[in-house]
Parts: structure tokens; C-alpha cells; sequence
DNA sequence: TTAATACACTATTTAATTGATAGACAAACT
DNA sequence: AGTTTGTCTATCAATTAAATAGTGTATTAA
């Protein structure tokens, strides 16, 4: 299962991706509109922000903004700056490749060649599939439902 | 990552598999021989007798067997005999289903949406990949490291 | 320039899960 | 009977995840 932690990060990008463009939103807005803890999403704000993901504002007026747009955040990349390497083992990471403490001959491990494949495919759809491909199919499916979002042409 | 008591039980499922048939091992062997914990290796293996993957006896000369031939053992079903659901959403998984209790339209979320076919395709490699295919690779990759394993023919 | 507002940062607490161990018990065989 | 080997349940310890607390700093406006 994934992580809270990764769960709220989603929402509250999602969340930011579909405020009005320029706008952005205030941690309170977020915390309640989404039904999220607000310390919490005050620390993880911070993990998306340092990531480059959102930029934020201090002071009267402040919040925080989308940065990238939709097309260019891949779940994969982001799911990986809020919750860490995604491998189900460490010699399979792409981004934090370990050996195993006990690994004698990696290329002949049965764990890691069960996984191999598996996890690829899922990792590399992962890594192509943007923000913008998911709200795309999230607004096709709830019509009407994000007032700010573009609507799907099958009316 | 995986849990610990997965890849013990994978490593332990292998190394039985990879005996003698009608032979079996001991505990004893198979936690030397692997490097496991035994009193902790005694609960893995109760779990995989129950999901009827080995069977046991008891007094001298007795020891775990494996019940089931390789090619029938899928990697998927074990895996969650020994560690539970495997999805990354509760609302994706298919053997213990459970709605998200904050979710509002499944159709339109789009955490599930993210995560569905990445998911899908990673559960349909691991449901139909056979603990055969796996020993019959990582025999390829490592010819003669199992004497009782048959070789590939190659040579 | 000060009060109010909203984010930034670090530390701490709590809860849950995982990994591992302990020890009494039951079956099987000699 | 006595030894061996698996069975079962309880418990402990360590780690991680989730959440909260509290202080600090930038920004704005009266």
C-alpha cells in the first residue's frame, strides 16, 4: 500500500493543478477543501516545494502554486520526492540501487528476477503517465464536476 | 520494498523447491543454509503450510516438503498468502476490495486513476509468472550453482 | 513600525507495523 | 519412555509512519 503521506501529496497537487491559473491556494483552503491534517500537509507542502513542484508565499495573500504544468509531472518522479525510492527491493531502484546484504550472484537471484519484470512495467508507466493524462480521465469519468477543469468534448 | 517475511518465504519456498523431491528439509538446513531466523522462519512456513504450498512432518526424520510443482506456483498468490493484499489502493485491490472511506466518486479519483494501470500490469506478470520460470532463469544466469536443479540445455 | 497573517522549520509524541524471540505443547519415531 | 522436530500463542523490541506542537521568519497593510 502507499503511504498517507504520498496519498495527501497527490490530493493536494491535484488540488493545486486545478485552481484557477495565477491564483493558488492557502494551506487552510487545502487542509479543508480536501479533508487533510494541517501540519501535516504543512510539512509535505514543504517536500513538493523543495522539489520543485509548487511555489509558495509568505504573508498576507500567501499560499502556494503550481509550478510545473499538469503535462510535465510524471507520478513516478513525484511519488519518489514525497515517499522515497519505489523498488519493492532495493537492487532493483533505479534511483537508490543497493545490493543485497546477502545477495551472493545478483544476475541469479530468484527474488530479484520475480520482480524484475513486474516492476518495470510498472515503474515505466509510472514515469510516463502526467498529471495532466490522470485529470484528463478523472474529468471524462465526473463531468461537471471540477468547475475550473477543461471539459472533455463529448457533449 | 517487500517485507522481510516475503523474501524469507520465497527464499525458503526456492530452497525446497530446488530439493530432492520426496526429500524435503528441516528447518535446521533451511535456515543455515539461507541464512534465516529460525523461530521466525518456524511462523513463515506455518503460513505457507496453511496456504497449502508445503507440507510438514513432525519427529526424527521429519521436515517441510514442497506440495505443489513449481510451474503450478504463481508468484503473486504466495506473495499474498505470505504478506496479505498487494495492491497500492485498497480500491484496487482484487482479492480484499475496500472502498477509501473519504472517497466520493471512485471513477473520478485520481489517485485510483494513477496507480490502476500501472497496477494492473504489474499484478498480471506476478499472477502468471510460475516459481518455474524464475528457477529456470536464474539457473541460466548461474550454471552448476544448483546440483539438483536441471540444467538448461546449453552446454 | 507594528500588528496580523501565512508559510518555514525542528522537535516531539503517538500509534501501528514489522521483525524477531520465548517457551510450552503435540506428534512421530526409536 | 525419551528424544526429535514441528506447532502454536504470546510477547518483546525496533522501526517507521502519522500526526501534532511550538517557535521562527517573511510579507502585507493599517
Amino acid at each position: 500500500m502507499i503511504s498517507q503521506r504520498a496519498r495527501y501529496a497527490f490530493k493536494a497537487v491535484v488540488a493545486l493543478a486545478r485552481a484557477k491559473p495565477g491564483e493558488g491556494m492557502q494551506i487552510k483552503q487545502l487542509c479543508e477543501q480536501e479533508k487533510l491534517p494541517r501540519k501535516f500537509l504543512e510539512q509535505i507542502l514543504l517536500t513538493l516545494k523543495a522539489a520543485g513542484y509548487i511555489s509558495s508565499r509568505r504573508g498576507r495573500d500567501g499560499g502556494y502554486e503550481i509550478l510545473k504544468a499538469p503535462a510535465q509531472i510524471m507520478i513516478g518522479p513525484m511519488l519518489r520526492a514525497v515517499d522515497g525510492p519505489i523498488a519493492p527491493l532495493p537492487c532493483l531502484s533505479r534511483t537508490a540501487y543497493r545490493r543485497c546484504d546477502d545477495c551472493r550472484d545478483e544476475a541469479a537471484c530468484e527474488l530479484r528476477i520475480a520482480f524484475d519484470k513486474a516492476y518495470s512495467d510498472y515503474l515505466a508507466t509510472l514515469e510516463h503517465l502526467s498529471l495532466a493524462d490522470i485529470m484528463r480521465k478523472s474529468d471524462a469519468a465526473a463531468p461537471g464536476r471540477h468547475p475550473t477543469g477543461l471539459q472533455p468534448i463529448t457533449a
